[in-house]
DNA sequence: AACGATTGTCACAGAACTGTCATGCAACCG
DNA sequence: CGGTTGCATGACAGTTCTGTGACAATCGTT
């Protein structure tokens, strides 16, 4: 699941520069120069976040925002606003009108970047990078749920550890003995080949889609993901 | 409803301004220029934000950050960082380690106030007095009310505050402990299975219409919303 | 003080989960 | 190819965890 942005900013050269940075970090990115078309793009895509400047065509920024905000199907959508204009009056005035941020230009995109992150971790922790994917396989570590194509796999206690184990490992062979300590736990004296019971259950459970082994047997090893 | 504020400030005199400030929006505010006693504070009175400065004694702020993050009691509560130092790095490694808004001094305490209103307009959205919704349900904070598909459901005050928390925090899972200390408070002696059963009850009153379990169990691990 | 509503705790039943074992198959080795 | 090692699988009994009804204590009102 990737983070769509829309970016409303009317200078070619920012506008290049940001749609860059962005795409670079793995959103995906629509940009328009106009005020009225930024409504629209907004209530068609229902972006993850809007990046907006303050001067733009047809419509100033602020009221842009404004009617984002009064609009049922964007009223919820985080803002940065951005702008040349360091007055203070200014922020405080995107700020109260529903803006999430407000930014000065000139601006460094890393800031940029991290201030978004930021708010998407509030509003979408989901798309905050929290998430363990692997081809088709996702695992929310806040929501505990885990996906296979879309379609919800339920799974029990020990199977989840035993998979997040694997998502912040991937690729990697993991011998017995230390899934045994990374899963259950130094202290617990637990049968090696007990492992082999879990992974068989956790393949199981990833499988009732149909989807193929996403779990390597490495023999006289251990297990790997992917 | 009243939002309550920790500020953690070394510097007297803007620890007062800040103090004065705050109260004159209406918030509670508590203060505290000691890094190890605001880790302490924010585990006890769980505020509805932190005002964190960078410098403070015994503890870098950015570190009370770190951990505020990673204990479960205060891993939720929105931060701003102070600092007098405006260098980009430093900025973006506050915001990376979990802050929500990073303020360089000298910095207006209107924009520090519109700041916190835009982050509390998200995280606590029952402060502002707006309505909270997941589904056919709908929980307004103003007026007490819960509905679910238009009809009125009439809760205990625990069962409401109960659902408040998760409103407020839609699909994450939530440990026993963590509902004990959200929803009771934290100085509650409270079994944690005292919680199973206000969720059963919960459960009951907002499906007397019939309609599915909005409550999802999460085996050794909590209950979430949706 | 009396009353009903609300709440915390407990005990128990049922459900879900887990570790272990026996067995059979597959991979490896000379 | 025969022997050996390692892994997959199904069964199962024990354990852990959750849902539920009951009940007494507490709270807020009248």
């Amino acid at each position: 699941m990737v983070a769509r942005l829309l970016i409303v900013e009317d200078d070619p050269a920012l506008a290049e520069l940001l749609v860059w940075h962005f795409e670079a970090e793995g959103y995906a990115v629509t940009q328009t120069s106009d005020g009225e078309e930024a409504l629209l793009l907004a209530a068609e895509e229902a972006p993850d976040a809007v990046i907006l400047d303050w001067m733009i065509e047809n419509v100033p920024g602020i009221e842009v925002c404004r009617r984002l905000r009064r609009a049922p199907e964007t009223a919820n959508v985080p803002i940065i606003m951005l702008t040349a204009r360091g007055e203070e009056e200014d922020r405080i005035r995107g700020l109260e009108t529903g803006a999430d941020d407000y930014v000065t230009k000139p601006f460094s995109p890393r800031e940029l970047i991290a201030r978004l992150a930021a708010i998407l971790r509030r509003t979408r922790p989901a798309l905050a990078g929290k998430t363990l994917r692997i081809e088709d396989l996702e695992l929310d570590p806040v929501a505990h749920r885990v996906r296979r194509a879309g379609q919800e796999i339920p799974l029990g206690p020990t199977e989840f550890r035993l998979l997040q184990h694997f998502l912040e490992r991937p690729g990697r062979v993991l011998s017995r003995g230390q899934l045994v300590t990374g899963v259950w736990g130094h202290d617990s004296d637990i049968e090696e080949r007990t492992v082999d019971v879990q992974i068989k259950r956790l393949r199981a459970a990833l499988n009732i889609t149909g989807g193929k082994d996403l779990i390597r047997t490495v023999r006289s090893a251990g297990y790997s993901l992917g």
